[in-house]
RNA sequence: GACCUCGUAGCUCAGCUGGAUAGAGCAACUGCCUUCUAAGCAGUAGGUCACAGGUUCGAAUCCUGUCGGGGUCGCCA
C-alpha cells in the first residue's frame, strides 16, 4: 500500500472519531504534496471539514494531526499553517518503500487487457514529411509507448492518404516534366522527387493562370461553360457589393479557384483521377511506381525517427467503404436522403449541423470513408479503444464521425478518441508550403544530427569511442534533445519552433536526462560489485533530503504513468523525467557514493541509483528516445 | 457572422478535477571542476497570471463579458 494511502485511511478515521462523521457523509480526502517552501512530505488542506469540526481551521488541523500521529507510525511530526495540516513521513517508512523499486517498472501497473488502436502519421502521398507530421509522429509514438505501459494492448496503425487530386498533380507534372527522372537518376530520396514534381505542378498552373486571374478579377474573364460562367458573374457581383476585407478576399479567392479549375492543366489532373478510379492501367502503373518511391522515402524518415506501425491502412482501399453504413443509417434512420440523392445527417440536436454523409452521385466524402475504417479496425482487432492523432483543425470532423458512430449503435464509439494537438508555429506563423516556410522533416534530422556532434566535439568527452558508438551518440542525442522539446509541451496548445535557434541541449531539455542516466551508469560501472534484489537497510538510517526527494518520486512513478495514459498526454511524462533528473542531479552534488566509507549507506544509495537509472530508462523509453552509457 | 480554442517572467513552457508566498529552463549577473562525467550544482534578478466583473472561507484555475492571437464553419482530405 502507497503510504499516502495509510495515511489517508487514518484521516478518515480521526473525521469518525473526533466528529462523528459518518460513512456517507465523509467527504473524499485528499493529499496533496507539500509545496517544497513549507516543512513536510504531505498536506491535508482541512478547510473542507470545519463545518463538521465546528471548530477553527488552525484547532481542527491540530486535532487531526495529533490523532495522526497516535494513530500511526507512518507520521513523525506535523505543523498547521492556517488550515494546512503538513504531514513530515517517517523516514523508516521512505527507506521501506525503495525495496519496491526492485521491480518497479510496471510493477503495479496491470494488463487492462484492453485492445487500443492509436492511428497516427497519416501523410499524404505527394510531399515529403515535415516539421507538423515529426510532432504527430512523436505525439502518436509517445502515446502508443504510454499506453502499453500502462498495460494495454497496443496497435500501432498508418492510415495513408495514397490517392486523389493530390497525387495526381505530382504524377501529372511528372509525366509531361519529369524527362524519367527517378530517384536512382536524381540521387534524390523518393518522396523529395515526388514533391519535387508537386511544386514543379503549382509553379506551371501559376505561370498557365496568373494573367487569367488577373483578368477574371478585373471582371474581363469568360467560360465557354454556361454553369461556369454564371457561378463566375455571380461571384464577381458579390464581389463588387462587398464591403469587408475579409469576404473580399474570401471571394477573390473563389474566383481564382475557379479560374484554376478550368486551366488546362488543372483539367488534365482531373482526367487523370478519373482514369485512375476507373483504372486505367497506365495511369495505375504510373501511380504505383511514384508511391514506391514516395515509401522507400517514407521508411528512412520514420525509421531514422524511430517510429513503427504495426498496420497500414491505405485509403486506396478504404475509400470505397462506409457505403454500406450509410444505408444501414438510412434504414435505421440515422440518416435522411434529400432530391438529389445526397446523404445528410441532422444533428442540430447536438449543437452542430447538418453533415453531408455521401454525395448525390453516391461517392463517398472523407467522412464517408471515416466511418468505413472505423468499423472495418474495430472488427478486424475488437478494439476497446480507437485514438485518432490528428491535428486540432479537425477537431469538428471528428466530433461529427463520433457522433455518428454513436447514433448508428457501435458499441466501440465510446472508445474513440480524436488526439487533437495544436499546429506547430514558426516565428513567421504557421508553416506555409506555398511560400517555402516548411521545414522539412529529413533536413531537420540530419541538422539535429550536426548540432549533437559539433556540441559532443565541444565538450570533447568522447575519447576511446570508435566511429559506430559516436554515431549512435549523435543520432540518440539529437533525437534526444528533439523529441523532448516537442513531446515537453501539452499536446493541445499550439507550439512555436525558431528554426534560427538551435534545440537546446542545456536545462530542461532530453538531453540533460539523458545525461542524469550516463552519470548513474559511470557510477555503477566504477563500484565493485554488489547483487540485487534490494535489501531493507535499517530504518534509523539518516537520509539526506535529497535522498528523500528522489524517493518520493520514485514512488510517483506508476501514477504519473496511469494519470497521463488518462489524459493521453505525454508530457507529463517530460515533465516527471525532468523531476526526477533534477532531484537526481541535486542529490549527486550533495552525497558521494564511491567515497562513502559505510558499506551499509553505499549499498543503499548504489541500489537507489540503479533505481533511478532504470526508471529514467523506462520514462525516456516511453517518449521514444533510447539512452546511451556514455555521453 | 456563428462555433471552438489559446493569452502566465524579455523568450520557450509548467501549474488549471479551486487551496498556502504562481514554478522551471533559456537569455543576464555571482559563485563551485587536484572530489563518482561542469550536457552539472548553488545563488541573484525578473510577474497587475490579457482586461473587467461574478461565484467562494479561498480564483492563474470555475462562470459572464471585453480585447488580442489561432482554428473551423467545402458534395476537399
Amino acid at each position: 500500500m502507497k503510504i499516502e494511502d495509510g495515511i489517508i485511511a487514518v484521516i478518515s478515521q480521526a473525521l469518525t472519531d473526533l466528529y462523528a462523521v459518518g460513512a456517507s457523509e465523509m467527504p473524499e480526502i485528499k493529499l496533496e504534496k507539500t509545496k517544497p517552501i513549507f516543512e513536510g512530505d504531505f498536506t491535508f488542506v482541512v478547510f473542507p471539514v470545519v463545518r463538521s469540526s465546528k471548530k477553527s481551521p488552525e484547532e481542527t488541523a491540530n486535532d487531526i494531526g495529533n490523532y495522526v500521529l497516535q494513530h500511526t507510525t507512518k507520521v513523525s511530526s506535523f505543523n498547521v499553517i492556517k488550515g494546512f495540516l503538513n504531514l513530515v513521513v517517517n523516514s523508516a517508512e521512505w527507506i521501506q518503500s525503495t525495496t519496491a523499486f526492485d521491480t518497479f517498472v510496471g510493477k503495479n501497473l496491470a494488463a487492462k487487457n484492453q485492445k487500443v488502436m492509436v492511428e497516427y502519421s497519416s501523410p499524404n502521398t505527394n510531399k515529403p514529411l515535415h516539421l507538423g507530421h515529426i510532432r504527430n509522429n512523436l505525439l502518436g509514438y509517445s502515446l502508443a509507448q504510454l499506453l502499453i505501459k500502462a498495460g494495454y494492448d497496443v496497435v500501432m496503425a498508418n492510415l495513408i492518404n495514397d490517392r486523389g487530386i493530390h497525387i495526381c498533380k505530382s504524377m501529372l507534372a511528372w509525366q509531361r516534366f519529369g524527362q524519367g527522372e527517378t530517384p536512382q537518376s536524381s540521387g534524390m530520396k523518393g518522396d523529395h522527387l515526388v514533391g519535387k514534381y508537386y511544386v514543379v505542378f503549382e509553379n506551371k498552373i501559376r505561370e498557365q493562370t496568373s494573367p487569367e486571374i488577373e483578368k477574371a478579377l478585373q471582371g474581363q474573364w469568360s467560360s465557354a461553360d454556361a454553369n461556369i460562367q454564371k457561378r463566375y458573374e455571380d461571384t464577381l457581383n458579390k464581389l463588387q457589393a462587398a464591403k469587408e476585407d475579409k469576404q473580399i478576399s474570401k471571394l477573390q479567392d473563389d474566383i481564382k479557384e475557379l479560374v484554376r479549375n478550368q486551366a488546362e492543366l488543372m483539367q488534365a489532373c482531373q482526367a487523370m483521377l478519373r482514369d485512375w478510379e476507373a483504372g486505367n492501367e497506365e495511369v495505375l502503373s504510373l501511380w504505383n511506381t511514384m508511391n514506391s518511391w514516395v515509401y522507400e522515402g517514407f521508411e528512412s524518415t520514420y525509421s531514422r525517427l524511430g517510429v513503427k506501425f504495426d498496420q497500414y491502412y491505405y485509403e486506396s482501399n478504404t475509400y470505397k467503404l462506409g457505403k454500406d453504413i450509410v444505408q444501414e443509417g438510412l434504414q435505421k434512420g440515422v440518416f435522411f436522403q434529400k432530391e438529389d440523392g445526397s446523404v445528410w445527417i441532422d444533428l442540430s440536436s447536438d449543437g452542430l449541423d447538418e453533415k453531408l454523409v455521401q454525395r448525390g452521385d453516391g461517392t463517398s466524402v472523407y467522412i464517408t470513408q471515416d466511418m468505413g475504417t472505423a468499423d472495418l479496425k474495430a472488427n478486424q482487432f475488437g478494439l476497446n479503444k480507437s485514438i485518432y492523432v490528428v491535428g486540432n483543425e479537425q477537431d469538428y470532423h471528428f466530433k461529427v464521425l463520433f457522433l455518428i458512430m454513436q447514433k448508428m449503435g457501435r458499441s466501440y464509439a465510446e472508445g474513440m478518441y480524436h488526439a487533437s494537438y495544436g499546429m506547430v508555429d514558426l516565428p513567421s506563423g504557421k508553416m506555409k508550403s506555398r511560400e517555402g516556410t516548411v521545414v522539412d522533416a529529413d533536413d531537420l534530422l540530419e541538422e539535429m544530427y550536426q548540432t549533437a556532434k559539433s556540441k559532443t566535439e565541444e565538450l570533447g568527452k568522447t575519447e576511446g569511442m570508435d566511429d559506430a558508438e559516436l554515431h549512435n551518440l549523435y543520432h540518440r542525442l539529437s533525437l534526444a534533445a528533439l523529441k523532448f522539446f516537442i513531446l515537453k509541451v501539452d499536446p493541445k496548445k499550439r507550439m512555436l519552433f525558431n528554426p534560427q535557434e538551435s534545440i537546446d541541449f542545456q536545462g530542461d531539455t532530453g538531453p540533460f536526462v539523458m545525461y542524469t542516466y550516463t552519470r548513474i551508469r559511470s557510477i555503477l560501472r566504477q563500484a565493485e560489485s554488489w547483487t540485487r534484489p534490494m535489501e531493507a537497510a535499517p530504518s534509523d538510517m539518516v537520509l539526506s533530503s535529497g535522498e528523500v526527494q528522489v524517493i518520493k518520486l520514485l514512488n510517483e512513478y506508476e501514477v504519473t504513468i496511469e494519470n497521463a495514459a488518462r489524459e493521453y498526454n505525454p508530457a507529463a511524462i517530460c515533465q516527471y523525467a525532468l523531476d526526477l533528473a533534477k532531484a537526481y542531479n541535486r542529490l549527486y552534488n550533495e552525497v558521494s557514493i564511491l567515497k562513502e566509507t559505510n558499506e551499509v549507506i553505499k549499498k543503499f544509495r548504489l541500489e537507489l541509483a540503479e533505481s533511478t537509472a532504470t526508471c529514467i530508462k523506462s520514462t525516456l523509453s516511453i517518449l521514444g528516445i533510447e539512452v546511451v552509457e556514455r555521453m
